[in-house]
DNA sequence: TTGAGATAGTTCGACGATGGAAGTATTTTC
DNA sequence: GAAAATACTTCCATCGTCGAACTATCTCAA
């Protein structure tokens, strides 16, 4: 590997922070204006792409997906209800399940808040054939199957104290 | 442009999403094995930075970059020093200003939680050739400033009410 | 069929991160 | 030299989060 090969997979690695840095400040900025913490914004995220694949999801697919303990899930999930962005159903299959729904509201919201960047990024993708976004696709993949091996490794050989 | 370009860009969109997640995972994963919060890990890679350009930030330049207040500064920077990971100096060009040093352990620290991820990325980098590096570099160049003028899009259209 | 054990979610109370106001120390401006 | 501005800390209140306890419901074994 020549020293200018080295230079550009940490050059790499440091764009990568900068570019998770950078989302990071855009939900915080973005759920400000709102009036809303960042974990409301990441779960509404979250229970909006399960309504895309056609289900809902519970309070334990929420607590489990943003790692969060039962009750700063229905702390959370009171919030987002103050703002009417979710409604809370019993599952009819299991009576002990809530299943949560978006609203229309949330809906909008979402258009507003993330609108903005997805439009940002597409411009940015305009710029690239798609053979070069086959490449980045494939590198984005194989970046977070490695941060999340990463975890999971460090996790694993450091017990917790 | 084709279906199967838009496609592409959409996917692309969530993939970055996924990525940035993931990230959000390692370092609240790997700081609770420390007993740190979110904020104490993204300040000690900052301060770090910084050293590693060979200045040292004072705290302002951290409540401008974590977008803290001074009081949630303080108090941040209060438990960096309650695990002896900095110093505090106060400047000898302007008695107001305090610079914030990181000890030995905080270098160790950081290699500790950061490593493992950075090894990683260098893995999944070795996949690709210098040119491919290169796309890579400029794309994620391109898509910072495209979350940050988003942002500021978002922030300036979007009156606090 | 019944009771014990397990599961899902909520309530309670405590802890700790965060920010506005107020305060102290220092520098800059007029 | 005094007032205004700047940098940081302290004080106090708010709010997100979690462990323990609790309520409701389901599953399983006797």
């Amino acid at each position: 590997m020549s020293p200018m090969h080295a230079r550009d997979d940490q050059h790499l690695a440091v764009l990568l922070q900068q570019f998770s840095q950078a989302t990071d400040r855009y939900i915080e900025f973005t759920g400000a204006q709102f009036g809303t913490h960042r974990t409301d914004m990441n779960a509404l995220a979250i229970i909006v792409n399960f309504e895309r694949s056609g289900t809902l999801p519970s309070a334990k697919d929420l607590s489990a997906e943003l790692h969060l303990s039962a009750p700063a899930t229905t702390a959370m999930l009171d919030r987002l209800a103050r703002f009417d962005l979710i409604e809370r159903e019993r599952s009819t299959l299991d009576r002990r399940v809530v299943l949560i729904r978006p609203t229309t509201d949330a809906r909008t919201m979402g258009k507003r808040m993330f609108g903005p960047l997805a439009k940002k990024m597409m411009e940015v993708s305009q710029n690239y054939s798609a053979q070069e976004l086959e490449l980045l696709a494939r590198f984005l993949s194989e970046a977070i199957v490695g941060v999340d091996e990463a975890r999971e490794e460090f996790v694993a050989s450091s017990p917790r104290n």
